[in-house]
RNA sequence: GGGGGCAUAGCUCAGUUGGUUUAGAGCAUCUGCCUUACAAGCAGAGGGUCCGCGGUUCGAACCCGUGUGCCCCCA
């Protein structure tokens, strides 16, 4: 067979992928063996995969490649979520540019478009990761409104109510006047404005003739004030905290309060609270108990509550009550003053910071052994200082805001009847049978969806269908799951809250060990956003080097719990990695056509062969560790350099025969034995090019991506270290050739002055091979004519045509003697303190004391080819 | 404003309870090689006040304090 110059991807990825599928290897159904169990972070249904997306995946494929390869039954189960705010926002877009507003129609109509935009785009982001090699068990394929699903959200949200967890309360929200709507975040465009600062003073209610003024960008909302408040350390104000002063035109009777939110160089000081018409002002209400005055009707002219200007428009009051304040002496000065000011998406008009009723989640009681177990670490984090960060969130835990103005989503189960009853219920049937009296009656079910994140913290036990019905044999087998491998941004609004359903729902944390991934970056460290422009496309990358590449490139660019600075030189190394596999793949290839059946292995074969079956079992012990650690990253680097320079640069070397002369056949099957064993170790990491060199190798029984890794036996240091010493010789003489300018292609004769022939004798073969020795002689003297190295005891030297540049060899011997003589001095010094003898470690004490034998035994080496020299 | 994290070679990072040759790796750089698997390669080399200051210790990249500079999350 003939194999191509260099290794293509394009074809052999789409080939394995559908042979894995095709044959049943991703699917698992309960069986004897331990299940290994990771659930997707669902990604929005209607996304599109992003280097995000691409890590994070890739980290789970590798967990689950690993496992199916220890023998594990594996699922990986995919889904995706119902995304409401994303999703809503897409389709409202989409209608829009079909000219249809949402508000033209029904709710039933709207649902209508959002699962037909559903149907066509949901599915895109999944086959994305096929592409990627991800081993997903399809047929187990989730959406968080699986009509199953959405069953369960409901039960969950009427039990928590049942259990008093669910209540409704007063929030502040985003209010567009115009479309009379709540707005998400998502949906505002923020903006900034040329305004007004109008400094404003408001009369003490002290004796005298005395005021505290105050500066504000909103006089009109000065209505709804219920009090000023001003920075504790302020010694302007220190003197009035704890006083009362007055709103002017109104003449209400306000607190003075102190609380450090103030910033003492912003305006005067002072600030006037209103805690229904600013966000910031509304929590400082909440924190010291003001009364919270709404001023303001839902299309945005004043109220009842103002006393003033009631039924104008807010906008309008603002340029009134400046000349009122004016006229009342209240105004002090006006600044210009430019700030964000945030719009509505929609219909352009400024958004109303507005207090609606919502519904909450009572936090407190449910984290709490949600919080032990992380703690006491019967869920693992990794990296662990996310724990710190785990705990602070959850004992400073605030209630949870569930509702959203949206209708895509899972409708809040709440029924209102005329007089303004609540009902919660699984469906209006229930209620009526729960409340006889609401029968005949006229009841609205409330218009608003619940937060996603209410669908998604029931993930883990839902895609096994753990509450819609309970207890049934997937869910008592697969739950809890084993690793979760998340974004940390998303430890409170998902991690944290999975965990609290696991406890609540199943009695069971949701998952043992939590792996958190850092955030892609660009090069520059920015966070990658359509914005800026710097996320590369995915797909585009995998076309052009590969799906391992891609794989490759991301991984080891990602130092385990810090964030990945991506950069495409990394899908090039990959690249550069996937061909330098092949052409191994066609080196042995060559050396199959070429063997010798006959006789013994040679011994310097022997020798080889022996060094690289030790030092690949002992990286297998180093990489099974790392793994276990999921240290990810450093498992990767480590297959690399074992496979680049200790199998491909060294071993194969050693190994390689003269030219066109035959390999020995056991050379060279056992030479195949260990690339597959390379390919099985590196196979979590780049599935495809594995799986096709394992089948190019030879014709095998199983594919490569279940045949099952079965570790280890002890490493033999001796063995490691004879090799090590080998590859030091070879490098230290390699070093003085090039040195002395002696050509790659001009042979040597070596002569090495040693006490003890024998270490040499067995490596001799390969040592000459590897420095282009035509001859190595042992010698008890110095020999004349020769380029002189030292290398621990012994000397070496090496005669060639080459002139000798004595002075740069002495340079060399003397600059190695500084460095050893400095050294000398510093491990004395330590051995030359008491105290230090009779603290350290005995075993310390030894390898100090072995470091100065070593060191003056090198020194007196150096010294006497220094003295050769002359 | 509250909380958390980071600082080691040009870049990205290792460095396990303080002692493993006066700090390691990959990439990048430099030098020499088109050596019959591979120039997407081979061989070799150079490169560091372990952020500053102070302390604990026989001994500090590592522990403690402090300063500085970056980053993230929540509000």
């Amino acid at each position: 067979m003939e194999l191509s110059k260099n290794y293509i991807p394009g074809e052999v990825e789409i080939k394995w992928y559908k042979h894995w599928v095709d044959s049943g290897y991703f699917h698992s159904t309960p069986n004897d063996k331990k299940a290994y169990t990771v659930v997707i972070p669902p990604p929005n249904v209607t996304g599109v995969l992003h280097m995000g997306h691409c890590l994070n995946n890739t980290i789970q494929d590798i967990l689950v490649r690993r496992a199916r390869m220890q023998g594990f039954n594996p699922c990986w189960v995919p889904g995706t979520d119902h995304a409401s705010i994303a999703t809503e926002a897409k389709v409202v877009a989409m209608l829009r540019e079909r000219g249809i507003p949402k508000s033209s129609l029904t709710r039933d109509e709207f649902l209508g478009y959002a699962w037909e935009w559903k149907e066509k785009y949901g599915g895109i982001i999944l086959q994305q990761l096929r592409k990627m090699g991800c081993s997903l068990d399809w047929e187990r394929t989730s959406f968080t409104m699986d009509a199953d699903y959405y069953e369960s959200v409901i039960k969950v949200f009427v039990d928590l109510y049942k259990k008093g967890k669910i209540y409704r309360g007063k929030r502040m929200i985003n209010w567009d006047v115009r479309a009379k709507t709540a707005l998400s975040d998502e949906e505002l465009i923020h903006k900034e404005v040329a305004g007004k600062i109008y400094h404003l003073r408001y009369k003490l209610d002290i004796p005298g003739d005395e005021y505290i003024t105050i500066a504000t960008v909103r006089p009109e909302t000065i209505l709804g004030d219920s009090a000023i408040c001003v920075h504790p350390k302020d010694d302007r104000y220190k003197h009035l905290v704890g006083k009362f002063a007055f709103v002017p035109l109104i003449n209400r009777r306000i607190p003075i309060i102190a609380d450090d939110y103030v910033e003492i160089e912003f305006g005067t000081g002072a600030l006037k609270v209103t805690p229904a018409h600013d966000i910031n002002d509304f929590m400082l209400g909440q924190k010291y108990n003001l009364e919270v005055i709404d001023t303001m009707n839902d299309d945005g002219t004043l109220s009842e509550a103002a006393g003033l200007y009631i039924g104008q428009d807010r906008i309008e009051v603002r340029k009134i009550i400046t000349k009122d304040l004016d006229a009342a002496g209240n105004l002090v000065k006006i600044e210009d003053y430019t700030h964000q000011v945030g719009f509505s998406e929609r219909t352009d008009a400024i958004v109303e910071p507005r207090l609606s009723l919502q519904w909450w989640v009572d936090m407190k009681k449910l984290a709490a052994p949600a919080l032990e177990a992380v703690m006491s670490d019967e869920i693992s984090f990794h990296p662990a200082k996310f724990k710190n960060l785990y705990r602070h969130w959850m004992e400073g835990i605030k209630d949870w805001c569930i509702s959203r103005q949206l209708w895509w989503g899972h409708r809040i189960p709440a029924w209102y009847d005329e007089e303004g009853n609540i009902y919660v219920a699984h469906n209006e049937a229930e209620v009526n049978a729960n409340h006889p009296e609401t029968k005949g009656k006229k009841l609205t079910q409330d218009a608003d969806c619940l937060d996603t994140w209410f669908s998604s913290w029931l993930w883990p036990f839902e895609v096994f269908k753990g509450l819609s019905n309970p207890n049934n044999a997937e869910v008592n087998y697969y739950y809890p799951t084993s690793t979760l491998v998340t974004a940390p941004e998303i430890i409170f609004f998902w991690v944290a809250r999975m965990i609290i359903a696991g406890e609540e729902y199943m009695g069971k944390i949701p998952f043992k060990d939590v792996y958190f991934t850092g955030i892609v970056r660009d090069k520059q460290g920015r966070k990658m956003s359509k914005s800026l422009g710097n996320s590369p496309d995915l797909l585009g990358l995998i076309d052009q080097y590969g799906a391992d590449a891609v794989r490759f490139g991301i991984m080891i660019a990602s130092p385990a719990g810090n964030d990945l600075l991506f950069d495409e030189s990394t899908l090039e190394q990959g690249r550069n990695f996937n061909n330098k596999l092949w052409n191994a793949t066609k080196l042995l290839k060559m050396w199959e056509a070429r063997q010798n059946k006959e006789g013994e292995i040679p011994e310097d074969a022997k020798f080889a062969m022996d060094w690289f079956q030790t030092k690949l079992t002992s990286t297998q012990n180093e990489v099974d560790e790392m793994l276990k650690t999921f240290r990810l990253s450093e498992a990767l680097k480590t297959i690399y350099g074992l496979i680049w320079d200790d199998f491909c640069s060294w071993y194969l070397e050693w190994i390689k025969p003269g030219f066109e002369q035959p390999m020995h056949q056991g050379v060279y099957e056992k030479t195949v034995e260990y690339y597959d064993a390379l390919l099985q170790l590196l196979h979590p990491f780049m599935p495809f090019i594995t799986e096709e060199i394992h089948h190019t190798l030879k014709t095998q029984t199983e594919d490569l991506c279940i045949k099952l890794y079965t570790p280890t036996s002890k490493v033999d240091d001796a063995v490691l270290n004879a090799g090590a010493l080998l590859q030091n010789v070879i490098s230290t003489l390699r070093d003085a050739r090039n040195k002395n300018q002696i050509k790659p292609k001009d042979a040597i004769e070596l002569h090495i002055q040693t006490s003890n022939n024998a270490p040499y004798q067995t490596i001799q073969k390969i040592l000459a091979k590897q420095i282009n020795a035509s001859d190595i002689q042992y010698t008890s003297s110095a020999i004349a004519a020769s380029i002189v190295v030292a290398l621990e005891k012994d000397k070496f030297y090496i005669v060639s045509d080459q002139a000798i540049d004595t002075a740069s060899l002495k340079e060399n011997l003397l600059k190695d003697l500084a460095h050893q003589k400095g050294f000398l001095i510093s491990v004395s010094k330590k051995l030359d303190n008491e105290k230090f003898v009779q603290n350290a470690k005995p075993d310390v004490l030894a390898i100090e004391q072995k470091k100065k034998a070593d060191t003056l035994a090198r020194i007196q080496t150096i010294e006497e080819s220094l003295a050769q020299l002359g």
